[in-house]
RNA sequence: GGAGAGAUGGCCGAGUCGGCUGAAGGCGCUCGCCUGCUAAGCGAGUAUGUGGGUAAACUGCAUCGAGGGUUCGAAUCCCUCUCUCUCCGCCA
């Protein structure tokens, strides 16, 4: 959420960042909206500030046994009066918040300028891209020749874009998932967490999935819960409603999750394999930072995300989304792209984020600065450190081989009791 | 699921038959004084949001779990909800 005073006082330049985000918002009631809300605070506190007078008159006057009763009937209208404009108030925030609600957030001056996807700009590759001599397959195929993910009992299980893993493909997943957290924890200064895998509205609505992302989200029926689409939804509301310790900041935590997503909106996209899912595994980094040092640790959050993919020795490119593909409450966002040879492209394995004030200022968290003053929103960052389900893909198209087995990366090889191979049994 | 107790400022904890309680008292913290170190002592200050005001002084409004109600006036009375604790039952 932006600060109200700054939509208020820069509505060109938001009207201007909505059209650079390809959003279509109309923002032409907010002016009137905001102007009647001010103008009505005025007038109720004005009566308010009368009525607390005259009550602390009214109190007086009964100490001293005196006969109140001309005020009291005065104050009877006053009070009528402010019920009245009250709920006009409330009536008008409402309608005012409904529009502040669906505003994206300010992209950071460092974002290309453009339209989608084809205008992200370039920041790094690293690795290069595996040579076969033989023409690589994808994951789908692997997998299932390899006994190791069955995406028809998944399907008959639950439905379209359910997967069942099996055997070392579980194994694989797992070993991952134990990978990653203990490479965060152990040696990037993350705090592991656990957290709920349902998180209620107001959480969702701290990160800024609701309002505007409810077709997205899996509601639980007859509670007001939703499944998280990411880990991030829970991790960042740790501290929703606190105010930190400028010495807490910054503050690290990594989380293991799965992510529910409805994928509203991608119906006939990806359909074949473990790429996009209903249900998939994510382990994610998430921080609190301090304002002034917040796209500092977004770089180091990024390079703690890439070691991982260096560790497995995967090729990728980082990419800077521009102004049309940024998200809705990022700032800005470096995506990792993970080569897929069996399919012959790069494909998003992980996004991390500045979010500045945007979700602290939602799930209203905020720190005490060290020089003193008043507090002051934190900023909030988070990346994927990474997504699980997609790791496997590229690990079973990046290490394929021409008889059909897998091998393992080395550093999961502890994980795996030893295993170097995944092959046909 | 049943029975009961509770929710007050950074923490603990008062709030009597509704009014002088934005909130006593204590602890903690900050600044100053004092004391040759440590400890103790003394004085002052110490919530958040939002508005006015010169980014000051000062000042309006709101906030005692959340929402509603009664009243001229609610931390105090009534209703609903949420959460926490204790006991019983059930359960991975």
């Amino acid at each position: 959420m932006l600060d109200l005073k700054y939509i208020r006082n820069n509505l060109e330049t938001v009207a201007a960042m909505l059209k650079g985000r390809n959003n279509s918002l109309d923002l032409s009631a907010f002016k009137a909206l905001d102007a009647e809300r001010l103008e009505l605070l005025n007038k109720v506190e004005t009566l308010k500030n009368q009525r607390n007078i005259c009550s602390d008159k009214i109190a007086e006057m009964k100490r001293a046994k005196a006969d109140a009763g001309a005020e009291i009937t005065a104050m009877r209208d006053v009070s009528r009066q402010i019920k009245e404009l009250d709920a006009k108030v409330a009536e008008v925030e409402n309608k005012l918040y409904e529009i502040v609600y669906l505003i994206p957030n300010l992209p950071h001056s460092s974002v290309p300028v453009g339209n989608s996807e084809a205008d992200n700009s370039y920041v790094r590759d690293w690795g290069k891209k595996p040579e076969f001599g033989f023409t690589p397959v994808p994951h789908w195929e692997i997998g299932e020749n390899l006994k190791i993910l069955d995406f028809e009992r998944g399907a008959k299980i639950t439905g379209a874009r359910f997967t069942l893993y099996r055997d070392l493909g579980a194994k694989l997943e797992r070993a991952l998932i134990n990978f990653m957290l203990d490479k965060h924890t152990e040696e990037h200064g993350y705090t592991e967490v656990l957290p709920p895998f349902m998180v209620n509205r107001n959480s969702m609505r701290g990160t800024g999935q609701l309002p505007k992302f409810a077709d997205d989200l899996f509601k639980v029926e007859g509670l007001d819960y939703f499944l998280i689409p990411t880990a991030e939804v829970p991790v960042t509301n740790i501290f929703q409603n606190e105010i930190l310790e400028d010495s807490e900041l910054p503050s690290y935590f990594t989380a293991y999750t799965p992510c529910f997503r409805k994928e509203a909106g991608s119906h006939g996209r990806d359909t074949r394999g473990l790429i996009r899912q209903h249900q998939f595994n994510k382990v994610e980094l998430v921080k609190f930072a301090d304002p002034e040092d917040s796209y500092d640790e977004l770089e180091k959050l990024l390079a703690d995300a890439e070691s991982i993919l260096q560790a497995l020795n995967l090729h990728y490119r980082v990419v800077n989304l521009c102004t049309g593909d940024l998200g809705f409450s990022a700032s800005k966002t470096y995506d990792i792209e993970v080569w897929l040879p069996g399919q012959g492209v790069y494909r998003e394995i992980s996004s991390c984020s500045n979010f500045e004030e945007f979700q602290a200022r939602r799930a209203n968290i905020r720190y005490r600065p060290k020089t003193g003053g008043k507090t002051r929103f934190v900023h909030t960052l988070n990346g994927s450190g990474l997504a699980v389900g997609r790791t496997v893909v590229a690990i079973l198209e990046n290490f394929q081989q021409e008889d059909g087995s897998v091998i393992i990366p080395e550093v999961l090889r502890p994980y795996l009791r030893g295993r170097e191979i995944i092959s046909k049994k």
